[in-house]
DNA sequence: AAAATATTCAACCGATCGGTTGACAATAAA
DNA sequence: TTTATTGTCAACCGATCGGTTGAATATTTT
């Protein structure tokens, strides 16, 4: 007993931190699934799946219902949603850019309404390019 | 070389699940600081200190500035944002349950509504609450 | 030039991590 | 009742983590 106070974000996002437990929280996004199930994508033992799952289930991620023989998971989005929200705290900084972007390109917009007068749709916003953001995949 | 493919945001959430380093982070959410700066708060060695902010530096959260003898470090929002992205996938499982809520409050006034056909303004959707959110405090 | 300051580096330590294997327990199917 | 099937548990392993200490490096101050 050396460890006093472990904030729960911890567990959370010691959790999300293993690529391996991101998948299978996808693959629950789709549905209940049991363990070997959830397992069967993952090329390791399925005492090892399980102890990933157990990681998930610790950190408050999913929940457990067992049937029988078989453990069915499902996602529990609580957790998910306090990180994301501690995670908005820091929403400004990033569109904070895109803000000052967006203000110089308007001053552009409004510089060239004021030369070509005779021009009556403003252009739009250009295809906001959020560069890294790198969706999809698998994880 | 055993490791073959972290995916970067393995890096980003381990760094961000420390109480020390997000404790860093919101630190450095209020402007530049050097490393001592840093590290003054938390009691534990400088080279310790200097470990956590490395780990933050290598996951891109931040970038320091070598000014003489001094390292200026300042928030790099990138990862943050994406780490949010990330989340922002599982959104709707938890907006559905309020969802869910806010259509039977719905329900329950149209009835009001149909009942009592007097009444003008309708009722506002009260305080929504959103429980375990656990803001503030430190980290 | 000498001393103080800011920071990293290297070696070490115990704890935890992610994986393995083999045994075990419980349920379902034959 | 035997035999599969589903899943956990316990012990082990090497790698990484978070911390320490002492020395090294670079810069600034005196």
């Amino acid at each position: 007993m050396v460890e006093l106070q472990t904030h729960p974000i911890d567990t959370v996002f010691h959790a999300l931190s293993d690529g391996t437990r991101r998948r299978m929280l996808r693959e629950l996004a789709q549905g209940e699934r049991t363990v070997s199930q959830l397992a069967e994508p993952h090329e390791m033992s399925l005492a090892a799946a399980s102890k990933h799952i157990k990681v998930l289930e610790s950190a408050g991620l999913i929940r457990r219902e067992i049937q029988g023989r078989t453990h069915l998971c499902r996602l529990e989005p609580g957790p998910l949603a306090t990180a994301h929200e501690w995670l908005t705290f820091y929403e400004r900084f990033w569109t904070d850019r895109l803000d000052i972007l967006e203000r110089l390109l308007r001053e552009e917009d409004a510089q060239k309404n004021a030369r070509d007068q005779t021009q009556k749709n403003p252009l739009k916003f250009p295809a906001s390019q959020k560069s890294e953001t790198e969706t999809g995949e698998d994880q």
